[in-house]
RNA sequence: GGGUCUGUAGUCUAGCCUGGUAGGACGAUGGUCUCCAAAACCAUCGGUCGUCGGUUCAAAUCCGUCUGGGCCCA
């Protein structure tokens, strides 16, 4: 734990994470209401995750905005590391990127890293992160992306075309440098040492500026990508960072994949789901009823609204009377989770189906070696 | 290639020197309490002590092999 009683790195992220102390930390750039003002002129819209501060920080966004002003039009890449079944805090970033992509109308690159899974999970072999790459990449297919605009990396599969970018920019990073941004001991395995350099290969598979929606842990990485992308004869990535999706078990840490009791996996049936939510949701109500309805709850710690808020609410009207009604103490805890129940399997239930048909889709979408 | 230290439940670890088949913490599970969850309290589950072999009546504990990890030297 750092001074400051949270830690956020790519592999840990723990304790009641302070944002505006985060963004001082990294040095990133919170966004702005002219920031956010400007988005909504280009796009027409504002997205409630915008809205919300679902996305709070970013790197060099109007840099990317100049351009796009300019007629020079970005591409966005985001991804995953396969180490287990996708859950509904992978769904963020990536719903926020389908909505950018539509808007601005580029195209999307997701990097599935099969290999650094591999590398960094003692326990798991190569084989299951591979299959964990075709199981998540369903997920993000499912998410209603076009394959014509979109393609799928998945690292041990296309290593032909990252490792040309990949020997660029690890020639530019040494072991120095990432043993500071990662915290890399003596026996961290080389695979991890070289990694950062095939995250950043995406950046500049296309020649174009590029913009990167992903979780703030992340970040370190990119901030390394963007230390030696000059030094290559490219342009730095632009971030736009989203903050951690709460486990069920509560506000500290992020969602984790590992944790069955603290994780809702897309694929959970609707019984699991309220089972999880019921059983497990830390909730931000009194001890019982007439003290909720004496002092009414505390909708910021409530994990049930938080994911109303970040996700399964989008109605903005709906949700501020919910946040009403349960500070109020109008509102139970138990009637509170009903709502996120049915809302989340609302939205499974769609899900799942166009999970299935991702299955026959697939092949549209992965990245073909040029 | 040589030397040296190290490997105990999901995790951290006690025990090893002075042999008698493992104890704790956190986690997990169930219960009580709550509109739920959390907290608190109660209970339960979980380890063939990295592998194979040797010594011994008896080995996590001693010896050797292999294997994973750390450090030093070449």
């Amino acid at each position: 734990m750092s001074a400051d009683d949270f830690v956020v790195t790519p592999w840990h992220v723990e304790g009641d994470i302070d944002y505006d102390k985060l963004i001082k930390q990294f040095g990133t750039q919170k966004i702005s209401p002219e920031l956010l003002e400007r988005i909504k002129k280009i796009t027409g819209e504002d997205h409630y995750m915008l809205r919300r501060g679902i996305f709070f920080s970013h790197r060099e966004m109007s840099r990317i905005l100049d351009d796009y002003d300019k007629g020079n039009k970005f591409f966005l890449y985001t991804g995953r590391g396969p180490s287990g079944h996708t859950h509904i805090g992978h769904l963020v970033p990536w719903v926020f990127a389908k909505w950018l992509q539509e808007k601005f109308d580029v195209n999307m690159y997701f990097q599935l890293t099969d290999d650094e899974k591999f590398f960094s999970k003692q326990n798991l072999t190569l084989e299951e992160t591979r299959n964990f790459a075709y199981e998540n990449a369903l997920d993000f297919i499912a998410l209603g992306f076009k394959p014509e605009k979109t393609k799928i990396i998945i690292n041990t599969r296309n290593i032909q075309t990252l490792y040309p970018i990949a020997a660029q920019v690890a020639k530019k990073i040494n072991f120095s440098n990432t043993k500071a941004t990662f915290g890399f001991t003596n026996d961290t395995n080389i695979g991890m040492i070289f990694y950062t350099s095939l995250q950043s290969a995406p950046c500049f598979i296309e020649d174009k500026p590029v913009l990167i929606p992903l979780g703030v842990d992340q970040d370190p990485h990119f901030r390394l990508t963007r230390d030696i992308a000059p030094k290559i004869g490219k342009t730095k990535p632009a971030l736009i960072h989203n903050i951690m999706i709460p486990g069920l078990e509560g506000p500290g840490g992020k969602m984790s994949a590992s944790n069955q009791n603290s994780t809702v996996y897309t694929t959970d049936e609707p019984n699991v789901v309220k089972k999880k939510i019921n059983k497990h949701a830390f909730s931000g109500g009194q001890t019982s009823v007439e003290e909720h309805r004496k002092l009414g709850g505390n909708p910021d710690i409530d994990v049930s609204y938080q994911y109303l808020r970040i996700f399964f609410e989008p109605d903005d009207n709906k949700l501020k009377s919910i946040y009403e009604d349960y500070k109020s103490g109008k509102m139970l805890s138990g009637e509170l989770k009903a709502i996120l129940i049915e809302k989340m399997n609302d939205f499974l239930a769609v899900h799942q189906e166009n999970r299935e048909k991702a299955k026959d889709k697939i092949d549209e979408f992965l990245f073909e070696n040029k």
